[in-house]
DNA sequence: AAGCTTCGCAACCGCTCTACA
DNA sequence: CTGTAGAGCGGTTGCGAAGCT
């Protein structure tokens, strides 16, 4: 980098020893944050966001200056893929990794590496179209229950009302069970009857384009995408239901790709 | 050996986010 | 609600080293 000077003045470029020096001793002295604090502190002529660059990039002593092991590689390939080009927060999954090393990686090593892989995968997929015919897609029919099923028999009661959870693409949680188009009723006590498949038809109707896909289980090359879902933003409410959060721990995310 | 090209990485720049008055 | 300043992030640049002709 050229030795040279901003219109204000700052010095620009590559760092000095001195100047590491100096710096590291303000950071040691009146430890990290106040950025615009730090070249007045540490009497350098630098400014404020080349100072933090170069502590958090390569002055930090919990840097780990040594090449990336198999590990890690792997590692930042997942978090890639489930992220995207959020470098801090995948330097913040590998331990001692700066964000800025870690963007240079990737540029530098595995860019090209995804690239050509994509590229071998197309050919792939161009050559299964070609010899595997489409499958005929079987909808699941509904079922005719006994109204002597166990799971169905309630004392004083004539309806059963299931409560059907479906994910949707918008992150809400459509759960069928109002008793007016849900509930079923058992006909009769001849033990021949059978209950309305109401329930269900109302189920497979529930138009495509609000049953999210499955993306968490993936393998594809497209990044996965989890809409309005927040990465450590909020708490998840303790009396939600299950359905209703949808809120994931960052470390739950990692234990679905592992 | 010299010139040219490519690669890796440190550093800069501009933008967004957040906190606060 | 709005403006401002500080902090942080990701994209990009440009230098120096390494490799190639």
């Amino acid at each position: 980098m050229e030795k040279s000077k901003t219109r204000s003045g700052v010095r620009k470029g590559a760092w000095t020893y001195e100047e590491d020096k100096l710096l590291k001793s303000c950071i040691i002295k009146y430890g990290e944050g106040k950025w615009h604090l730090v070249p007045q502190r540490a009497g350098l002529n630098r400014c404020r966001k080349s100072c933090r660059l170069r502590w958090l990039n390569y002055l930090n002593p919990t840097i780990n200056k040594e090449s990336l092991s198999e590990d890690e590689v792997d590692m930042m390939l997942r978090l890639h893929k489930l992220l995207g080009n959020r470098w801090s927060l995948i330097a913040g999954r590998l331990p001692g990794r700066a964000a800025n090393y870690v963007k240079n990686y990737w540029h530098t090593h595995l860019q090209k590496k995804m690239v050509s892989r994509k590229l071998e995968e197309n050919k792939e997929k161009e050559k299964l179209k070609e010899t595997v015919t489409p499958h005929e897609i079987i909808k699941p029919q509904p079922l005719t229950f006994s109204a002597n099923s166990p799971w169905l028999n309630r004392k004083h009661s004539n309806f059963v009302t299931p409560i059907v959870a479906v994910s949707t693409k918008d992150g809400t949680v459509a759960k069928y069970s109002d008793t007016e188009n849900t509930m079923f009723p058992i006909n009769g006590t001849d033990g021949n009857s059978t209950m309305s498949a109401l329930w269900w038809k109302n189920l497979l109707n529930v138009s495509n384009d609000k049953i999210a896909s499955c993306s968490l289980l993936q393998e594809d090359d497209s990044i996965l995408e989890f809409p309005n879902v927040n990465f450590l933003t909020e708490v998840p409410n303790v009396n939600d239901s299950n359905w209703d959060s949808n809120l994931y721990e960052f470390d739950s995310i990692l234990d679905i790709l592992n």
